[in-house]
DNA sequence: CAATTGCGTTAGAGCGCTCTAAATCTTACG
DNA sequence: CGTAAGATTTAGAGCGCTCTAACGCAATTG
């Protein structure tokens, strides 16, 4: 009743047991003729090697770990198929918790993992803090993807993300726009880099920065932009944490009779496909998330066997997509 | 070097592996003197017991896999979250391996699932086909969510599909409109059930079904959309295979200078955040994701301990969420 | 033709844990 | 004080697999 083992493979083959092994491991030293004996048998028997029994005899697992903050979240979900990709080549298997935007939940997570044996961990976008983090990188090779943190004590792929913000800032100041309002990501890990960047690219330009509080979701926009509307400061452009705030302010925006970018210009960070969506697709930067991914199984990987020990921190270029949500400020 | 065994810890503290073992269980029968000495001993090693060595000694994993057709389809993220909540009920960990909206990936994560002896297969909108999902279910307890069809051959929870669009139908003919176009989801394995739906709805209330071939993102219905402003026959109202087409025919209406409701209403269905974005929120079916999740699990560990052999069914009704994309018609 | 080589195969230990059965230690009681 | 009953603890086998070392055998060689 209970599934076949290699044993029983090896019994029906009439061979022993480590030629099974060397025959599910396609070793090039096996006859040919043993070889498709003990291939039909474990065919037949429906045969299936027991990875537990595998790794525990290997000492090694050949899986890595990834986190994803919040499945949800369409951003995470294309730099998970970079990590896919990558961890295919080099014939790595990536088992995915679902971090479920909730620390604790991540560390759970984690500690999942480490139970598994996993050779390295992917932690993208983790509530976790750093001190959680450094505790993880200590038992096992780990990278940081786009956390939006400074230095997280291991591993971090990252896009500039105050420079991402600055060529927001500027894209909108080119086209004219002086009054430009920043509607942040409040508790949000990467709310930091952003807003910074913004304050700098606006100061630098002579500009004086207006920030409110957002949020990470399209709801969080909506307080933010009717207290414009009622203050009656109603800014000629607004740039959002991301792609969710900006169509929440887009709809609000609306929703109080102005045009967008007639009358206020936005633009919303990620580049996620919602902001490609709809008759109103949105200006937003984009991060180079598939391949985000495929650098930290790199990374991870190549920390695997050399084991280097300071962390490296690789950071790309995030570019800006403008699209019909941005114009010139109307002619007072 | 290498990470501490339970041998370690049981050296350390003074007492046997098997006593290990038994604090690790938090098993009632072991004195407090010397259950807070190996908890100790494990806490100063950094021990963290091996999942391998214990499913390998238990023949038992705790551990369910499943398998999600696309991480970046919002729809399936909510069916997650239902499986977590639920597993984490029962004590179980769920892992999760990305189908990529492809068969064959889709087989080699059953067979990853399967070497590591996972008690139970969950597969959320499955690209499988009924052989491959007949043949993992007779290898463990097997629960199908979402797939669209009608009879796989293993415990099955979906919404009634076929409802779901005469729904979205009878909507739309209760606002006043008869001249009502489907587009559908091509070769998308929801799209049989969908399509046949709205046939019979709109038979059965004597009006003419068009079906327009679709897809399953944004793109696929530019083209048909388009063809119908070429050809000039544009209905009064569309029914789309889900929020993204929607969105796609959304937009490709309004490139071409047509309003939404005024001049063509706009039925979705999934009811993805996508539907409530944004200043056009659009009327859409809603399938009830969370519970369904949460019944897959309830469904599949039953399975575990009652070892039922027929397959059982479970059709939850779909409910209709009218939003802002649809109006009567406009009078002629 | 005995000795050497090399290929294909196998025995057997060991991976870290659980679990049963047995050993040891307490405590209670006549 | 001896002994039975419990309460704790432990020895040791076994889970299914890999891997090293050794073995048998045929081909090669001087």
């Amino acid at each position: 009743m209970s599934r076949p083992t290699m044993e029983t493979v090896a019994e029906r083959a009439g061979v022993s047991r480590a030629l099974v092994s060397l025959v599910m491991n396609n070793s090039s030293k096996v006859s040919e003729a043993k070889r498709q004996a003990v291939l039909h048998a474990a065919e037949q028997l429906g045969y299936r090697p027991n990875l537990h029994a595998r790794n525990l005899a290997q000492a090694r697992t050949k899986t890595l770990g990834m986190i994803i903050n919040d499945i949800h979240n369409p951003f995470f979900a294309e730099v998970v198929y970079g990590v896919e990709a990558a961890a295919d080549d080099y014939g790595f298997d990536v088992l995915i918790l679902n971090g479920g935007r909730d620390a604790e939940r991540e560390r759970r997570a984690v500690e999942t993992h480490l139970q598994f044996q996993v050779e390295a961990l992917i932690l993208v976008g983790p509530k976790l803090d750093d001190d959680d983090i450094i505790r993880a990188s200590a038992v096992v090779p780990t990278v940081v993807v786009a956390s939006g943190r400074d230095n997280p004590g291991a591993d971090t792929i990252t896009t500039d993300e105050e420079r991402g913000a600055a060529l927001a800032v500027q894209h909108l100041v080119e086209l004219g726009h002086t009054d430009i309002v920043h509607i942040d990501g409040a508790a949000n890990i990467s709310s930091r880099a952003r807003s910074r960047g913004y304050q700098k690219a606006m100061r630098s330009l002579g500009l004086e920065p207006r920030i409110l509080r957002g949020g990470d979701d399209e709801a969080d926009a909506e307080a933010a932009i009717v207290n414009l509307a009622e203050t009656d400061s109603m800014p000629t452009a607004i740039f959002a944490f991301n792609d969710l705030v900006a169509a929440g302010a887009l709809s609000t925006l609306e929703a109080a009779g102005l045009r967008v970018p007639d009358d206020v210009s936005v633009v919303g960070y990620d580049n996620t496909f919602i902001a490609e969506l709809n008759h109103m697709s949105r200006t937003t930067v984009n991060q180079p998330r598939h391949q985000m991914g495929q650098l930290a199984i790199r990374t991870v990987l190549e920390r695997i066997e050399d084991d280097r020990t300071e962390p490296t921190r690789i950071d790309l270029a995030p570019t800006l997509s403008v699209r019909r949500s941005t114009a010139p400020p109307r002619k007072a």
